[in-house]
DNA sequence: CAGTATCCCTCAAGATACTG
DNA sequence: CAGTATCTTGAGGGATACTG
């Protein structure tokens, strides 16, 4: 890719940062709650030294902060920031385009609902902020300068 | 990764097929209005192999087709499916991340607007059905067999 | 124009061993 | 436990030339 050229476009760049194999997987674990080095090689049966220098890069990148553990064990956990937290509807938009498209009827797979009640989450849809939901074709881009 | 192990989250399947350096790109420019191979070689400044290769994962994926171009040229265009349009979600979230966090104040980007009214989107957000707001810590994953 | 066919090269990725 | 260091491999990517 272009590393040099400038990116005006916001998804180019959100790409460049989170649109590989891992980070996003990274991201995924996070959400569940990992926090921890080992976990999160246990879970993605990825190379500790890839695992490495994807939380460096998530943690460069402010999606991460590896802070002193919050339970009193000795070591470091990651944890999303602000910034990281900010990417659960884009966790949620992934899973929810997979459900609706790469499992058969008959495939286990997982939902993701409401914690106390169980409700179901509705399936996110661009709108207005007056609430009128929006097609893709009922949209433009806007350059600003 | 571990293509041979099943994958039972939707966001790990998800991420299979579209988390790689070019397939989001693509679709964006097909969310775009682009559909000639020549006009995403240019827009991308990507190899033409690659870019071939990947229209045809994309292809093979349903996320994309191709078929005779609706304009009379004597060429295929490739267009989104119903499966490619339902993406619509995830780059919205991914360009509203990126808004947010990727740009300085006076940096020049873009913004996504509803084309008949120029009115702002508002920023996605889960739900619920009941259409209730929802935070990351609000959810859990419940698995279905 | 819309690709395919080669060639080459870099870097991501994995395995393994080692360290504080 | 939580990494770093080293080595090897292979896939992803780019440049170029060629084809119907």
């Amino acid at each position: 890719m272009n590393q040099d050229k400038y990116e005006a476009c916001p998804v180019a760049r959100s790409v460049q940062l989170i649109g590989d194999r891992w980070a996003l997987l990274i991201i995924r674990e996070a959400f569940d709650g990992v926090k921890r080095f080992s976990d999160f090689q246990k879970n993605l049966n990825v190379a500790k030294n890839i695992l490495s220098d994807r939380l460096a890069k998530l943690v460069d990148a402010q999606i991460l902060k590896n802070q002193p553990a919050s339970n009193g064990s000795a070591y470091l956990e990651y944890v999303l920031t602000a910034q990281g937290y900010a990417l659960f509807p884009i966790i949620v938009a992934l899973r929810q385009w997979g459900e609706q498209f790469l499992f058969a009827e008959d495939q286990p797979h997982s939902i993701l609902l409401e914690k106390n009640t169980g409700d179901e989450l509705a399936l996110m849809q661009p709108m207005t902020k007056k609430g009128k939901h929006l097609l893709a074709q009922e949209t433009f881009v806007k350059k600003i300068n």
